[in-house]
RNA sequence: GGGCUCGUGGUCUAGGGGUUAUGACGUCGCCUUCACAUGGCGAAGAUCGCAGGUUCAAUUCCUGCCGAGCCCA
């Protein structure tokens, strides 16, 4: 006993910060993975962040959690990887470099813009490296991973070679949907529909026969690639007109003048007069029937946005000139009836916010609906947390109509690694594991030349490189996602290490949000599927979002957002924190804390929601909830550390005092409890139980009865408050990393953080802990009582009582209760 | 417009067919200075979104509506 070795008297945000830029220097492979470790891999899926200037703190609070998940797979003896990568592939960084220039991408020569791309995101990735390690991430930093790099990319590349050589990737002229403005193919998933308002146009049409028949179109241009119109095969006014030919309002050329009415199901009879044109291409739909009905395209929009020649007078003119021209057009020749404005829905790209086009193009895909039934038995072989999330895949995948478009004409990004041959024959494929550029690079030696259409082997290309003539490097580039879905594959060792991979595939464990379900999860399970017929994963970690503090998604144009530093750095240097936030009745909010840091953020994420809710993000609230917790827990250590801790911390102590086994056995309890959660991966049960036990029965009861003990130098009471101060920090350390580091450190001189095995039971083992815990309630009941009736007689809690009956399953702490409420016989 | 989630004291949250519905923050009252006022003890505070239905019994299951979120057409 003696003055407390823990000096500092509070737990604050500049001690935490003072730990955390110590923490990594002094042990820099303290995180590092070992690939033949005989213990279990579990290798994470981190989901590299994408760098664009600020860190949301909605994701940081999902990376928290995920390093939560990290720390507490090592304490329970498990080989963890938890990379760090970082993804800098597409379109936001080649948009920031334009922005920041004022230069379009098409006007730089490619090679130089390639490097702009590089130079800008390097600057941005260095900060969000300064933000993991301030929020406490334990990620194998020495081994960080780039997307933009060559092994990275040889990797995409190398997957590509194989699924083009298997079939699964092909190439073929297709709809797709293009984004004009940014001059590229989209997929699917990153289309976005706003709500725009569109003229209506009802245009009178006439069959060959003379007859006036109504069509209403927001899209007058796209006549010119009309193929077929259609109505509801049940509505009665129009079946005379079924079979017949209907002459085009607008002047065409090179195609036939009229097209024939036919019946389709999709038609809604409701919609204007009830009278559908299908053109080539308004929308999905019209894909569709087009597809359905094997009608040739016309190609109406070229690569530039522009009306074609088919379009006759309005060649050349880009989409919105060429409707306003054909309005007039047609209204001049008086054929159109009525024009109403009203809202629509609009497809645009998601980056660039553009209305997209549907435009027939040759492009890659990987082929898919072929593998929808396998992905949903292989997906159901996977351990969603929640349970409930598994339905976002599933609902995605039962979507699934048409391939996955994987090519784009964009610059930084990985590129399709493939050649062709003068004559269009034969294509050259790099060897696996080369990162090649062949819009500037020659094949490597090693590549293959094979078939374009069978793909089969030719000849080794360093044989026949002279006979091929002159090759045409593939200047297209793959879609992110084909990046971004490898990476299970390329943290589990895929290609570079197939001992690890062999025992770490299917990764132990995807941690994502569930916005993006339908994209990263879902083509990641795709190409497990494709490549192993496995499924990705063993487990799938699926949390929501982070929301305002009156539960709206964060947005730039809400005025809501809350900026991830503003939160770790409150309370930094006696800097307080504030934010004005517009709130609901879009009336501007104050909110304003004293200090929160990592620490306390992490506790309360940990602690506030299960997962796959979206939570609500409120600094004050995190401050008041979580931050009493840390002090509470601190001093806790800080009085323990008054105390000699015993040599014999980690014997099966025998000689143990009837409250002290009492006290444990509930201890032992509560860790096995938080080391069944932690292997369910449960953080909020792990942490409210920790809590709920630390700030608890642990100090409100058993250390007000031990004080005394503990004072007369008690060998049993000492060594039970030292054996649970210091475990309890051990189970705590994955949700508060800096807090316990410092206080283990300094008591026991070994860090919590660097544990790898869970602490054994204190008592479990050399008694039976069921008649113990069987007393808790009534000595809970007993203590206060005592305090409520001190109370209600408005004396101290010192003061002293007499008359008390102790219940008799008290008995054996007789002595200590009297000294705790200081009850006179 | 459709699908999927969610809706529990002022705020956040647990739970789940059946005793007085969990915990935390905040509020109020009292206490304390020997780990902790960044503390301790206690009190008040909820028709479990609304309306129907199933059931002996619903906050819990079902349907509809309202509100929020995600995804899609």
């Amino acid at each position: 006993m003696g003055a407390p070795k823990i000096v500092d008297k509070r737990w604050t945000i500049d001690l935490e910060k003072r730990i955390q830029e110590s923490h990594y220097v002094a042990n820099e492979d303290r995180y590092s993975f070992n690939p033949n470790s005989d213990k279990e891999l579990f290798v994470i899926d981190t989901p590299p962040p994408y760098p664009s200037g600020t860190w949301h703190i909605g994701a940081v609070a999902q990376y928290s959690m995920i390093d939560v998940i990290a720390r507490s797979q090592r304490l329970i003896g498990k080989e963890v990887l938890f990379p760090w990568g970082v993804d800098r592939n597409g379109i936001n960084i080649e948009f920031t470099v334009e922005k920041k220039t004022g230069k379009k991408m098409r006007t730089y020569d490619r090679g130089e813009f390639l490097d702009l791309c590089k130079e800008t995101i390097e600057g941005y990735t260095e900060a969000m490296r300064h933000t993991a390690k301030r929020v406490g991430l334990s990620c194998d930093y020495q081994n960080e991973y780039l997307t933009d790099a060559p092994n990275y990319r040889s990797v995409t590349q190398s997957i590509f070679v194989d699924l083009f050589k298997r079939g699964d990737i092909i190439e073929d002229l297709r709809p797709n949907i293009y984004d004009p403005v940014e001059g590229t193919t989209i997929a699917d998933a990153e289309v976005q529909r706003i709500s725009r308002e569109t003229i209506l146009c009802d245009i009178i049409w006439e069959t060959e026969e003379g007859e006036q028949v109504v069509i209403s179109t927001t899209r007058p241009e796209l006549i010119c690639a009309c193929g077929v119109v259609m109505v509801h095969p049940e509505d009665e006014r129009y079946q005379h007109l079924v079979g017949r030919k209907l002459q085009l309002p607008m002047p065409v050329s090179g195609r036939s003048k009229s097209v024939e009415v036919m019946t389709h199901p999709s038609v809604k009879s409701d919609f204007g007069s009830g009278i559908l044109m299908v053109c080539s291409f308004g929308d999905q739909n019209d894909v569709a029937i087009f597809r359905e009905l094997g009608l040739v395209p016309f190609v109406a929009i070229d690569l530039n946005g522009r009306l074609t020649e088919l379009s006759g007078p309005l060649d050349g003119m880009k989409v919105m000139d060429a409707r306003k021209l054909a309005i007039e057009t047609l209204e001049k020749s008086g054929k159109i009836s009525s024009m109403n404005k009203r809202m629509q829905e609009i497809p645009v790209s998601e980056r660039g916010g553009n209305p997209v086009e549907i435009i027939l193009l040759k492009e890659w895909y990987v082929k898919q609906t072929h593998v929808t039934e396998r992905l949903s038995e292989l997906s159901h072989e996977c351990n969603f947390i929640p349970e409930r999330n598994r339905q976002f895949l599933h609902d995605w995948m039962d979507g699934i109509s048409i391939d996955w478009p994987i090519s784009r004409r964009r610059w930084y990004h990985t590129e399709v690694p493939i050649w062709y041959s003068e004559d269009s024959s034969m294509v050259v494929v790099p060897p696996n594991g080369h990162y090649v550029q062949p819009w500037r690079d020659n094949p490597p030696s090693g590549s293959e030349v094979l078939d374009r259409e069978s793909r089969k082997f030719i000849a080794k290309y360093d044989d026949i490189a002279d006979s091929l003539g002159t090759l045409h490097g593939e200047i297209k580039v793959f879609d992110t996602w084909m990046d971004s879905s490898n990476s299970n594959l390329f943290v589990s060792g895929y290609i570079s290490n197939p001992e690890m991979f062999e025992r770490s595939f299917p990764t132990a464990l995807r941690p994502q949000g569930k916005e993006i379900v339908r994209t990263w999860l879902y083509y990641t399970m795709l190409k497990s599927a494709l490549l192993f017929d496995k499924p990705a994963f063993k487990n799938i970690w699926v949390d929501g979002l982070g929301m305002d503090p009156w539960g709206r998604k964060m947005s730039k144009s809400l005025g809501n957002g809350i900026d991830a530093d503003s939160v770790l750095e409150c309370g930094a240097g006696g800097r307080t924190g504030s934010w004005k936030i517009k709130g609901p009745a879009g009336k501007q909010v104050s909110l304003k804390a004293n200090k929160i840091g990592s620490e306390c953020f992490r506790l309360w994420k940990a602690c506030e929601a299960q997962v796959g809710d979206d939570f609500h993000i409120n600094p004050e609230e995190i401050e008041s909830k979580y931050y009493g917790v840390l002090t509470k827990l601190f001093n806790i250590a800080r009085f323990a550390s008054q105390f000699d801790v015993p040599p014999d911390l980690d014997s099966r102590k025998s000689d143990l005092s009837f409250e002290d086994i009492w006290i444990l056995s509930e201890f032992d309890t509560m860790m096995m409890s938080v080391e069944e959660s932690w292997k369910k991966i449960d953080i909020y049960s792990a942490a409210q139980s920790i809590k709920g036990f630390g700030t608890g029965i642990f100090p409100g009861h058993w250390l007000e009865m031990s004080k005394s003990r503990l004072y007369d130098g008690d060998v049993s009471a000492t060594w039970t408050l030292h054996r649970m101060v210091r475990d309890l920090l051990a189970v705590f350390s994955p949700i508060c990393p800096f807090f316990t580091d410092y206080l283990s450190s300094m008591l026991y001189q070994k860090s919590s953080v660097d544990l790898r095995s869970f602490p054994l039971p204190a008592v479990s083992l050399d008694h039976d802990t069921g008649p113990f815990l069987a007393i808790t309630d009534i000595l809970v009941d007993f203590n206060s009582n005592i305090w409520k009736n001190k109370k209600d007689s408005g004396v101290s809690l010192k003061s002293e009582i007499s008359d008390v009956e102790i219940p008799p399953e008290l008995i054996d702490i007789q002595a200590s209760l009297n000294v705790m409420h200081n009850i006179q016989l």
